[in-house]
DNA sequence: TGCCAAATAGAACAAGTGTTTGACAAAGGC
DNA sequence: GCCTTTGTCAAACACTTGTTCTATTTGGCA
């Protein structure tokens, strides 16, 4: 109530407009087009709500984006920052979103965005302040570990690991997940399954990529 | 695995198209066009797209709105209650802060509250708009399912479960999670153990307290 | 090999939708 | 009284997008 209003009845509008709109997505899980936004205001052209619609984008209270249909978000709070990066804002610093930047398979290197990057969130608690990365684990080579084919494996980055660790390596250019331990004082990379054998460690060709903290499967079988 | 898929070619690309939508949605916080879904899902005809949409409206996996644009809604689970419930303005919706109600051991009570700490986030696509809860996994009855000693298990509420399904049940007063099955047309709690012996599952005694549709583990060992 | 069904592609159409332009009326300052 | 500003409206346009139809390819099977 102080400065920005000139004219109450567009104060109105404006305010109907937005409600309006954050009603319409919070019942029907996507935004309006700029016709419902008139029906549902009470404005009776589109012009006027394109009109406030990028006022409200001004504003900061809505992410307008031109030209695509139906793509109003609704921004909750100030929140300068772009919206996908902050979960809201009562929980952001308990979790963390993570990507999954490739699969790992048995012999098969690393490719990024096979699909679409896929990516969730992770409790805060699990990773700590550490930097951490996704990898979709394909095929059964740790199987013995309880790894199955699909699971999500949460990796610590960090270049050097423990003995008994299991760790995602890098084996000249092909990825995957070992456990890693040390046979008559030489180190090695155990799969755990015995259709695979125990790949030496040699600071040439190996490097570790991470070790895995965490595990999450969303495939249940 | 049994009436579903005629084609495997066919089921990948069902699958790409369910995955892209879900990512999509995700991260863009509005549905995709069926021509965004082209492009994500790597078919090349919107009429490919728009006969998957169609089949995975009548799976029940996602909500198509013939007609409207940009209109498809996520269904993750069976979820009766209308989404409009677990949608919200921003992306505060994409995490969801569960609390572990109990140990489950094999032969031991379901026990609540058993240490206030353990409850953690997870990412709102595990679990749609359903109910759920956590449970840790004590003992290794299930081991054969990769279900191991200290695990986190997603349960979605619902009393009921198909033939297959892995669940959390109590028999009696006492609370364990086995796979739900049929032998001679009779149904069986499974244990994935060879040292357990499956269970007859009688209504008197017996009741489902949810499904297993996701798992966490945060000791790697 | 040849046939059939499923999967996919390609093009065309119709409707929904964002955007722009211009006009009108009311309000307020000069 | 005249002019500017502001809020609103109406219509038109172009592009996006859902839908449908038909053709082509693919894969399995006899």
């Amino acid at each position: 109530m102080s400065e920005q209003n000139t004219s109450n009845k567009s104060n109105k509008s404006i305010e109907r407009v937005y409600n309006y709109v954050r009603n319409y997505i919070h019942e029907n899980a996507m935004s309006p087009s700029v016709r419902d936004i008139c029906t549902g205001s009470g404005l009776k052209s589109t012009s006027s709500v394109h009109t406030y619609l990028k006022k409200l984008d001004a504003m900061g209270k809505i992410e307008y984006r031109p030209g695509m249909r139906r793509a109003i978000i609704i921004k909750d709070n100030d929140s300068s920052r772009p919206i996908a990066d902050n979960v809201s804002d009562s929980v952001s610093a308990d979790v963390v979103r993570l990507s999954c930047i490739g699969k790992i398979t048995a012999g098969v290197p690393i490719y990024a965005h096979e699909d679409e990057s896929e990516s969730f969130y992770v409790d805060r608690s699990v990773i700590g302040s550490s930097e951490c990365f996704l990898l979709k684990v394909s095929g059964s080579s740790m199987i013995g570990a309880h790894i199955c084919d699909g699971d999500y494996l949460i990796i610590r980055r960090q270049n050097s690991c423990d003995e008994g660790d299991i760790v995602a390596a890098l084996i000249g250019d092909e990825a995957t997940v070992k456990r890693f331990g040390k046979m008559n004082g030489v180190p090695y990379l155990f799969p755990e399954n015995d259709f695979y054998s125990p790949i030496p460690f040699n600071t040439a060709e190996c490097k570790i990529l991470g070790k895995v903290v965490g595990l999450h499967r969303y495939s249940i079988n």
